[in-house]
DNA sequence: TAGATTGTTAATCGATTAACAATC
DNA sequence: TAGATTGTTAATCGATTAACAATC
């Protein structure tokens, strides 16, 4: 570790724009395959034209939480990758709870890309008794009614949602009432939290419409991809 | 339908930014409730706080597609929703076609949001033929060699990507090929792709990855909290 | 009519890009 | 040293908010 990663957290003073945390999770993914390739340095250009973005943005974006970089020479792929995991809060596990074992909890569950990130999926819970009792690749589901007893035994700071709309908001409430400090929200409502506790809605559905959005008005808008 | 409807198609001129786009299904999402609560009516006040926006940006939203509210009442709440519909482009039934089977692919296979919302599961195709040939949630999965062929014989402009992240890029590649005119990937990778055809990314993991660097920094930035 | 809420303009705020001195 | 690329400043661009006349 050099000098580098110790220095200035966030010299913009005010918060962190959500877009270049997000993009930040974005250059942490082409450097770990630049990193399988064989690289051993990157530099902003190179990083912008993997993503579409311009070199300056890369160098802004990355000028917010220190000096990770060398002139004349670019970001060394470890220095950064680990750097930006630091970050990201990816450098240590977090454990992450599951609500709603059907379709989409399951294979949730079983999504490998988790656990290679630093999430482990320690227990799923369901309403459903005839599911609970049972392991859904590998994780153990039990009945939601012990997620607050379950919750004082270890530590889960992650949750994930993937019940049915109408259930949702309890689901949610239970969580925060377990502790838990960040939601994932599967199920296609906006759900209302206490400030203290972080959550971002993911709606499947949503994400098609914005595609056929995009497709039935491509010819205007030059830009209409955007990976997240 | 009234005049409203009607009225001019994007009066700020330019393309319209990707974030009123994707506003304009939440609020979609938002007058589906309140239909299903029985109200016929809404306004700008009342979506906003739903939604956590001010009213200005609800008003700003909707007056780039037209004018579809009544001054002193608000929005009616069928003939608002059926006109973000269109402008969505899901007062069509779109068909969809899956490409990779594995736990991700049979879970999106059966969600049954795509299909409330207009999309239709059409067929899967994976490479492994030991899944082909059977149905998952009832829609049939086919040999990968299959899709230019099967693209033939229906209308399909959007597929989806589910297959490990080595594979995404071939993958999406042949979808092109079949005349896909928009792609939803899910593998943890980003595709290039011609101009023409137009895709989102959606990275599972990348989601948790955003949820821990706000739970880390929650006291900063008030406003953590995102849906899509 | 009085009250409410729109659509829109102008003001503010924030994010992206271009340019370049500093640095290796 | 000459060449390359950073970090950062200033300029540009775009998006959000506040305010209000127009309208039902």
């Amino acid at each position: 570790m050099t000098d580098a990663t110790k220095k200035g957290e966030n010299p913009g003073e005010g918060p962190v724009p959500k877009a270049v945390v997000n993009r930040l999770s974005l250059y942490l993914r082409e450097i770990d395959h630049l990193v399988r390739d064989g690289h051993n340095t990157t530099n902003s250009n190179q990083l912008g034209k993997l993503l579409g973005f311009t070199d300056a943005q890369v160098r802004k974006d990355l000028a917010y939480f220190g000096h990770f970089g060398y002139p004349g020479v670019g970001y060394r792929c470890d220095e950064l990758g680990g750097a930006i995991r630091k970050i990201l809060g990816t450098d240590q596990q977090w454990n992450v709870v599951m609500v709603g074992v059907g379709n989409l909890g399951r294979a949730l569950l079983g999504y490998k890309g988790f656990q290679q990130r630093g999430f482990r999926m320690l227990a799923a819970f369901d309403t459903d008794l005839s599911k609970t009792g049972t392991q859904v690749e590998g994780v153990p589901v039990y009945p939601l009614d012990n997620l607050s007893e379950f919750a004082k035994g270890h530590t889960i700071r992650l949750g994930m949602i993937a019940v049915p709309a109408t259930a949702a908001q309890a689901v949610a409430d239970r969580l925060v009432a377990a502790g838990v400090e960040g939601i994932l929200n599967f199920a296609p409502i906006t759900i209302s939290l206490p400030d203290r506790v972080v959550h971002t809605g993911v709606d499947l559905a949503i994400e098609l419409e914005q595609l056929s959005f995009s497709v039935l008005n491509r010819r205007n808008e030059d830009q209409a991809s955007v990976d997240s």
